[in-house]
DNA sequence: CCATCCACGTTTTTT
DNA sequence: ACGTGGATGG
């Protein structure tokens, strides 16, 4: 089989998959056929290059992009696909540490923590180092930690760096007593992960030489979400070849709030003076109407690489906006407008998709949706290997297997509810970390360790089940260990008495026999099948059953959110709950940094990049936001999008009791709402120079007093955080 | 030690 | 509105 490229290929996408030797940088705009150049260039390396398959590397962010790539590679490839490395940065960071985990201080055998292990540790952290978690939030403190290893601070640097800072020496010491903490279980976390390997590459010379001759064509996707940590472990591995070919879009980054670096994609010319830059700007996915909406609203971002989508598609229907009343109001509009056209065979449930900001916007429309008999599916962030019957199960058969992992040991030691308490627990470790033994071994001592007599007896039996599982367990197939674990530990009888309502029951059932499948799956096909390695490969990598993976195209409306749909398409897009406050929601509007908008108009930019064929806005004058009814005025990039293609059938104010809303009030947010009548006017009461209290960033003076289109904008100094812009009636600054 | 009540906070998410 | 988590009382 050979590949005619230049016949399968457009210009830019040939040159790019032509471009093997040093450094290359695809800048692939929305629909450009971006995977199609990388799995073709794969392919042409291997073919055409002579390059052998396994001297390639392919690296992305998910589990379920290294899949499809993969798949795409074997599709072209026949049998070479498998010796590719295509993995997610985690996964290939995890195989190359386990190869090197002494040289980094950690048994070979180390673990993953995931995020409920994180939080169990911060929460003991805080606990020892009595802070207070009021004024310093665990999520806070975990979020710090995080962005320090994201940018390669170890603890030693990170002290280094915020030596002066006061506020800051309590992250310092956090930081400090987690690493420890984690250590000392012999676990990571995922920064590490991605840290530990350029540590090691920095530490070891002749390990990094090593993979530099092995991966010798290094691929990146969706470079511009990498973080400094992940950009410096690409650079390390690319040094020696520098046959370093990333792909992204600078308009398509929409995670800087979880540690992504813009700036990697931005100055990739200036790192590599001689890199290669090639375009993919043209489209295959959307009309030229929806395309030209893109193209107008992402112009608003300064700081971009300049680049324009164009496409050959039809024109296509003008872009709908439509403003209604309520939240309700506005999902039922969207879903009678998806019936509608189902009903005229004009599309089926499928093609329809509904991006949403925030999770919580997505209530109203399934509401609305299931009134109607619409099917629909809810795409949400829970992940099988995350939920809790999983947890708990995997934990159990883990403890029975080895007690090693305290943290683990702690998270079960209270399932089946026996009375262990915190107070057992903190007896228990006491005992534990004085005869130097682990926790679990320490309740084999539970009477020694301090504890009174019922819970003294529940805890020994805890541990003495444990043992008895761990001997019957012997070579037995993993399945029937799993069976073997639920029934010694009664999780059975737990999950019942915990379930609220007997479908809860069935679920969680039904997650344990998912489990149960994944475990003889991977029997059948292990070499040397082990509980822990199964949890290795599953805990980073997900498995063949995992949810992320496509749903087998039932024919359901999908809603979720803008962030979730990135990398999809459909022919139906609804971007809903376009307003000032939730999009761009309040945060970002109110740090003052334009910065922030940026990121919310990127956001919006791929949203809209989703639909093929028609994209629908819509927005509510009056949403109900924490409890509390709240005017919006439509969003700010509403008005950033081309006029001529906008179809905007403003329908008629209708109010609740008659009262009338009149426009002046657009744009109010914050302006509360009463038995239909809106209560308060907000005309600011301070004028430039008086000094103003904020509810949250304290005491300033005002600078700038401003009557903008929608509200009074106001520029304050504060004391303790500087100069801020604020939507006066948002801010509710009082005067002092 | 467990259950119950209230106060609090509330973008986005991967691995 | 609503779910979580800490404090409080049995």
């Amino acid at each position: 089989m050979s590949i005619d490229y230049e016949k399968e290929l457009n210009d830019k996408q040939l040159e790019a998959v032509r471009a093997t030797e040093g450094p290359v940088l695809i800048l692939a705009g929305a629909g450009s056929g971006k995977t199609r150049a990388i799995t073709y260039r794969t392919a042409y390396l291997i073919e055409e290059k002579g390059i052998a398959p396994w001297n390639i590397m392919a690296l992305t962010f998910t589990n379920k992009a290294a899949r499809e790539m993969k798949e795409r590679i074997s599709q072209m490839t026949e049998n070479s696909s498998s010796k590719v490395w295509v993995s997610t940065f985690h996964s290939a960071a995890l195989r190359i540490l386990y190869a090197h985990a002494e040289d980094l201080g950690y048994s070979p055998d180390f673990e993953v923590a995931d995020q409920p292990d994180q939080k169990a540790v911060i929460k003991d952290v805080c606990k020892k180092l009595q802070i207070d978690t009021k004024e310093y939030k665990e999520k806070t403190l975990l979020n710090a930690i995080s962005r320090a290893k994201d940018e390669l601070l170890t603890p030693e640097l990170f002290e280094e760096e915020n030596y002066g800072n006061i506020r800051k020496r309590v992250y310092v010491d956090v930081y400090n007593a987690y690493q420890e903490q984690l250590k000392k279980n012999n676990t990571m976390d995922f920064d590490d992960l991605i840290m530990n390997v350029v540590k090691l590459f920095r530490d070891y010379p002749e390990i990094l030489e090593h993979y530099q001759d092995r991966f010798q064509y290094i691929m990146v996707d969706e470079y511009q979400d990498t973080n400094t940590a992940q950009f410096e472990l690409i650079r390390l591995l690319a040094k020696k070849r520098r046959n370093l070919c990333v792909v992204g879009d600078d308009d398509q980054s929409i995670y800087r709030f979880r540690g992504a670096n813009i700036r990697n994609i931005l100055d990739f010319e200036d790192i590599y003076k001689d890199a290669k830059v090639i375009r993919l700007e043209q489209n295959y996915r959307s009309t030229s109407n929806i395309l030209q909406a893109a193209n107008q609203v992402i112009s608003n971002n300064r700081g971009r690489k300049a680049k324009e989508l164009w496409t050959n598609n039809e024109e296509g229907k003008k872009i709908r906006f439509r403003q209604l009343d309520s939240a309700s109001g506005e999902a039922a509009f969207v879903a009678d407008d998806i019936r509608e056209r189902v009903r005229r065979s004009e599309a089926s449930y499928k093609d329809f998709a509904i991006l949403v900001r925030t999770n919580v916007q997505s209530k109203e429309f399934e509401d609305a949706f299931r009134v109607r008999g619409i099917d629909y599916d809810l795409v949400k962030g829970l992940r099988f290997w995350d939920t809790k019957v999983i947890k708990d199960v995997t934990a159990l058969m883990l403890t029975a297997a080895s007690g090693e992992n305290d943290l683990r040991t702690q998270r079960i030691i209270n399932i089946p509810k026996r009375g262990a308490g915190p107070a057992a627990v903190e007896k228990l470790s006491a005992y534990a970390a004085f005869h130097g033994m682990s926790l679990l071994d320490a309740c084999g001592h539970a009477k020694e360790a301090g504890l009174s007599g019922k819970a003294a007896i529940a805890i020994q039996e805890f541990y003495e089940e444990k043992m008895r599982v761990r001997s019957l367990s012997d070579g037995i197939p993993l399945g029937q260990f799993l069976d073997l674990v639920l029934q010694e530990s009664g999780y059975m009888d737990y999950l019942n008495a915990e379930a609220e309502t007997p479908e809860e029951f069935t679920e969680k059932l039904s997650y344990i026999e998912k489990l149960k499948n994944s475990l003889v799956e991977y029997e059948e096909e292990a070499e040397a099948p082990d509980i822990l390695d199964f949890m290795r490969m599953n805990g980073i990598e997900g498995s063949s059953m995992d949810q992320d993976s496509a749903p087998d195209n039932p024919d359901k409306v999908l809603i979720m959110t803008m962030h979730n749909a990135k990398g999809l398409e459909f022919p139906f897009v609804y971007m809903v709950g376009m307003e000032e406050g939730l999009f761009p929601g309040y945060a970002s509007i109110n740090t003052g940094d334009e910065e922030d908008i940026e990121e919310e108009r990127r956001l919006c930019y791929v949203a809209i990049t989703r639909a093929m064929r028609e994209l629908t806005l819509t927005c509510a004058r009056v949403r109900m936001i924490n409890g509390e009814s709240r005017f919006a005025s439509a969003s700010r990039f509403i008005r950033e999008l081309p006029l001529g293609m906008l179809d905007m059938n403003i329908t008629p104010q209708k109010t609740e009791r008659g009262v009338e809303i009149k426009p002046v009030r657009r744009g109010f947010t914050g302006t509360k709402l009463k038995l239909g009548r809106e209560i308060r006017i907000v005309v600011p009461d301070y004028e430039v120079g008086d000094r103003v209290r904020h509810f949250k960033f304290g005491e300033g003076t005002v600078k700038e007093l401003v009557k903008g289109e929608k509200d009074y904008e106001v520029t304050v100094d504060f004391d303790r955080l500087g100069v801020r812009k604020l939507f006066a009636g948002f801010a509710k600054l009082k005067k002092i």
